[in-house]
DNA sequence: AGGGCCCGTGACAGAACGGTGACCCAAGCA
DNA sequence: TGCTTGGGTCACCGTTCTGTCACGGGCCCT
């Protein structure tokens, strides 16, 4: 279990250095110079690890850190340079709800709890905003009206499942660009309702 | 040569992550929840590294960097919020806590625990800042009223969730421009609150 | 082609939710 | 001791949400 570290830090010699020491200690080191360099490495495959320079050339450490968390909650360690030690870090959140998920042009927020289509913002209620989550958690999926009602409104909820109907009704007229003809959110006769992969 | 970390985080999901992620990378890992437990933990043995959350319940993270460096010259590395919302972040020599968040067009000094817009101080109570900060340190994502009571009033506290509602009140009075149309602390029917990013 | 079932949709009323002012107790302080 | 401040609780109210119903159109099967 070789842990994947990309090591971003301008200075060469505390570069060569660092990578040296982590590499004799079995680590997979990929090293990057700038902050661009980091951002381009990153995209290309994964690591589990980040260690960060806060001064970079072309990009800074928090710019490269900002970036990366729009994809990915990789723990990202700081470094900074001090006179003496290398003793101050910053660790960087890697909040479990702080990721986008997307359903054809729209981009959801789980953890902001948002919706936005283009930059724009489409309020939704906390019951629309449930069931559309729990919709694109299973995309391409047919889920029924009874597993949605135990799902988005809690097991134990009793009543008529046409609560189904109406509550996606009303999901569509705020999220379909034209609700008349759905194509984020299908409907399979018969069988319940399901979000397009 | 492993190197031995003591993790103080009171968040489940950033403690683990990164317990997870440090684990990988060969460390090993003792993590604490909250600033009593790490106080207790590193008395009973000795560590290479502390990482430290500065919002902690209990005892917040300066407090405990403070008991620590009567005994010991360990390096404390403090941990913060987000990416995405940190501006500066120094870590901890000898108690030197000097960084700033930001929200909008106020400026926090966490260690001096003052909240100025344009150079005037804005005075708050104790309990109006810790929500302030932990608004802020969570910027974009919705914290519901349970998490806001667990991580602001402490974990033990039971009692009336309203109690949130009032305090985001009289946050909002001091802290909002205008405090009808809140712009910094924005209210997410059905779920909680949140500080824009 | 006809009938039955399924689903979309508008309307409505009750429930839920959150803002807010008021009250009061406890802690801190002079 | 008496005053001040902080903060927990409560009640009221306007707004928003949402569960239910009824109607009607469309799809599928025979």
């Amino acid at each position: 279990m070789d842990a994947r570290i990309l090591l971003v830090e301008d200075d060469p010699s505390i570069r060569e250095v660092t990578a040296i020491g982590l590499g004799a200690a079995g680590f997979e080191i990929t090293t990057a110079v700038d902050g661009v360099d980091a951002l381009e490495r990153f995209r290309a495959e994964p690591y589990d690890l980040i260690l960060l320079d806060v001064m970079l050339p072309r990009l800074d450490g928090y710019e490269v850190a900002r970036q990366v968390r729009r994809t990915s909650t990789v723990p990202i360690v700081m470094l900074t340079a001090r006179a003496d030690t290398m003793d101050v870090v910053v660790g960087l959140e890697a909040g479990a709800d702080d990721y986008e998920l997307r359903l054809g042009n729209l981009v959801i927020d789980v953890g902001g709890r948002t919706v936005t289509r283009d930059g724009t913002d489409i309020p939704l209620t906390r019951t629309e905003f449930d069931l559309l989550i729990e919709l694109i958690r299973h995309a391409g999926q047919v889920l029924s009206r009874d597993v949605l009602l135990d799902r988005v409104w809690g097991y134990d909820y009793l009543g008529d499942s046409r609560l189904v109907d109406v509550a996606i009704q009303r999901l569509r007229s705020k999220v379909e660009t034209d609700p008349a003809t759905p194509e984020l959110i299908q409907t399979v006769r018969g069988s319940g309702y399901k979000a397009v992969r």
